[in-house]
Order: structure tokens, then C-alpha cells, then sequence
DNA sequence: CCAGTTACATACCCACGGTATGGAAGTGAG
DNA sequence: CTCACTTCCATACCGTGGGTATGTAACTGG
């Protein structure tokens, strides 16, 4: 019986060529990955692709999205386990960097999104997904007197991208499980400036 | 007398090809610029331009390695003007973030770069300028004893990607002359934590 | 002066993004 | 149940643009 609904019919094939883009996106580029591969792998036609999506930024975008959903997911997952607010942000950091090992990730965020979808379009899925995630941690860190205070949204952008550059570090090391320590103590004193002991005040 | 020799011809019209280029890929992005629109602009056709570059990728990584060659010297002009190391340091930084108000530097250095040539390449060629430039910053600021010990390479790295970050962030924001300031803050406040007074020892 | 090379222009190919069209399957009103 | 209408998707097609093949005039070295 493969009578279905219509609305199951396109939540399928849409979810189909969803997860193909991001296979082939990931593996290949956003460039040299065709609309037609993409719709191949997913089992149908162009025509289909074209029916549930404008175009293929719009496809790509999808993408991105879910790329963020679930990094996003994983950070606030990893820092809500910690003890406080402090650890819980490094924690948080440790995890996008490990994250940043999968070179799909770092093809469909860090190097594609941005020049396919622009800078600004990019931020603002960020916000809603991992710069939210990590505005809320330096705002707890900050409510919590564990870090000085200071324009919360300009400085988890400037983390941001320190995290996305130390996360291609690692990537591009021979040995990224070896090279992450380095990189973890180097951002652990980047974010050190920020502590503040919460005993203490001066 | 337009009797020129090869060496001349070809020099001139090479340069011609890049200048245009530069000019389209940073006014329009490098996906929406065509080979025969930047041979036109040049007062050339599309043959010249292959004739010289191997295909739209080299030409791009020609106009990107100029792009490099400019700020990396402003920014070395700019950090030796100033008394001391730490100073420079952070005029290097303001100057860096200056230049990131122009859209072309922008278009082809943060967003088009990285994904046209690929992060190792970008950040090979960037490490013979931009980085090369702050890493021996923060060099003369440890021998200094203005800034504690860590690995340069990987620091510097961090940096810049929060450099990066903070350019984008400042173009972005509506008065970026008035935004300047506060970016410039949470920035020095980052690098505040690899400061170390000259004069105590902890 | 001439063989060989260099510097282009012109003409062409084809891969790929996007569109137009057609038809099969589903849906909702009467 | 039926029939107009919509949704879903395939097929066929178009235009643009990256890249190549070819032709040719100008320069160069012997």
C-alpha cells in the first residue's frame, strides 16, 4: 500500500533531498555539487528539487540551518552538563571544536555559508542556533560574577570567530587529537582575560 | 611608436586583467563575475585572460594575494609608528579593523576567499602577510615582556579570527565610525589577558 | 630573413542553473 | 461518486558562462 498523502509524499522527498544536499555539499562543496546529483541521490528528478525549492541557495540554506540545529544542540547539551557557568563555557568550547574535526561541518559553515549565503544572512541563522547558545553562556558566566562585564554581543561574536579559526587550526594539524590540547589552552587564556574570581574584586 | 616588446604587452595587460578584476570580484563577489566581463573591463577578450591565467580560480588567488599585500603593509606601517610593542600591537588591530569597512577588502579576503581557494591556501598566502605581520607582533610583545609566553602561531591565529569577526560585525552596524570604539574595546579586553605589566612578575 | 615562440582574438563546446510544459495522483465541494 | 482544481514531479528545453581549440599577427633569436 504506497498510497499516501500528499503532504507525506513532499514531507519525504523533501527530507530526502535535504539530507542529499548536505551529504554532497558537505563532501564536495557547494560549488562543484550539481542539483542534478543532489536530486539523483535522493531518488528523484530536478524538476522535483525545483518544485520544493527556489533555487539551489535556498536548498543550501536549508542546509546550513540543520547544520546548526545540531551543533547547537550538542554545545547546549555539553555545557548544561557541567558543574557552573564558567567550566560549562569552556566545556561548550571543547565541544565546537571538536565538532569542527568533521569536514562537512566546517565546508557547509565555516567556508561555504558564508560566501554563498553572505555574511549577514549567516549571522543571523548563527544567532537564532550556536551564537545564541553562546551569548546565554557569557550571560550566565557574567550574571554569575564569574566574568566582567562588557557589550555580551559583540564579545561572543569576537569568541565566535576565534573559535571557527582555531577550529580550522586543529582540522588542518596532522594530528588534531594531539594539536587540541594546545589550541584548548590558547583559547582557555584568550577567554582568561575574561574571568573574573568570583570571591575576589579589584 | 606603440612598438612594444612582448615583456611590455603582456605585463601591461596582465596587470590590466588583475585590476579589473580586483575591482569586479570586490564590487560584485566572485560567483556573479564573469571571465568576459572582467576581460571587457580590461579592453580585452576572454582569450587574453586565459591566455595568462589558468582559469578564474588563479586569477582570483592573483587578485587575493594583492589584497594581502596591501593591508599586511599598512598594517606593518601603521604597528612601527607607534612607541612600543603593545601599542602597535593594538593600533595594528584598529587599522585592521579600518580596512575591513571596505566592502571589496571584505568580499574577497573574509567571504570569497576561503571558499574560492580553500582555508589552507588562504591561510598559506595570508601567513606570508597578514599573520606573518601580527605573529611577529605578538613575537616583539613576549620578547618584550609585554605578553605571557604561548604557542605564537596558534595565538595569533585566534586573533585574527576575532579580528575577522569584529570587522565583519563593525561593517554590519548601521554608524560603524560610532561602533568602532566599542568593537576596539572588547577586542583590547581580549588581548588585555595575554598582557603582562613589564615591571611585576606573578 | 626565416623558423619558432608569444600574445592575443574568434569560434566553439558543454555542463549546469533555471524554466516551461505536461501528466499522474491526490483533494475537496456538491 | 464525480469533476474541477491543486499538488507533486518528470521531461524537455533554454541561456549563461567556464573552459578549449584554432587561427593569426606580432615579436624574437639565430
Amino acid at each position: 500500500m504506497t498510497r499516501r498523502s500528499q503532504a507525506e509524499r513532499s514531507d519525504v522527498t523533501t527530507s530526502r533531498l535535504v539530507a542529499a544536499a548536505q551529504e554532497l555539499f558537505g563532501r564536495d562543496g557547494y560549488a562543484a555539487t550539481t542539483i542534478g546529483a543532489i536530486a539523483a541521490a535522493a531518488g528523484v528528478t530536478k524538476g522535483a528539487a525545483y518544485h520544493h525549492f527556489l533555487n539551489k541557495a535556498t536548498l543550501f540554506r536549508e542546509v546550513f540551518v540543520r547544520e546548526q540545529e545540531q551543533i547547537s544542540a550538542a554545545l547546549a547539551r555539553a555545557a548544561t552538563a557541567e558543574p557552573d557557568t564558567w567550566s560549562g563555557l569552556l566545556q561548550g568550547c571543547r565541544t565546537f571544536l571538536e565538532h569542527c574535526l568533521d569536514p562537512a561541518f566546517r565546508r557547509i559553515v565555516l567556508l561555504d555559508g558564508p560566501a554563498v549565503l553572505g555574511w549577514e544572512a549567516v549571522r543571523e541563522i548563527e544567532y537564532e542556533h550556536t551564537l545564541r547558545v553562546l551569548t546565554e553562556g557569557l550571560r550566565a558566566a557574567t550574571a554569575d560574577g564569574r566574568m566582567v562585564d562588557g557589550e555580551l554581543r559583540v564579545r561572543a561574536q569576537l569568541i565566535f570567530g576565534a573559535l571557527c579559526e582555531a577550529g580550522m587550526l586543529l582540522a588542518r594539524s596532522e594530528d588534531p587529537a594531539r594539536a587540541l590540547p594546545a589550541v584548548v589552552t590558547e583559547a582557555a587564556r584568550l577567554l582568561g582575560s575574561l574571568a573574573r574570581d568570583p570571591d575576589e574584586h579589584r
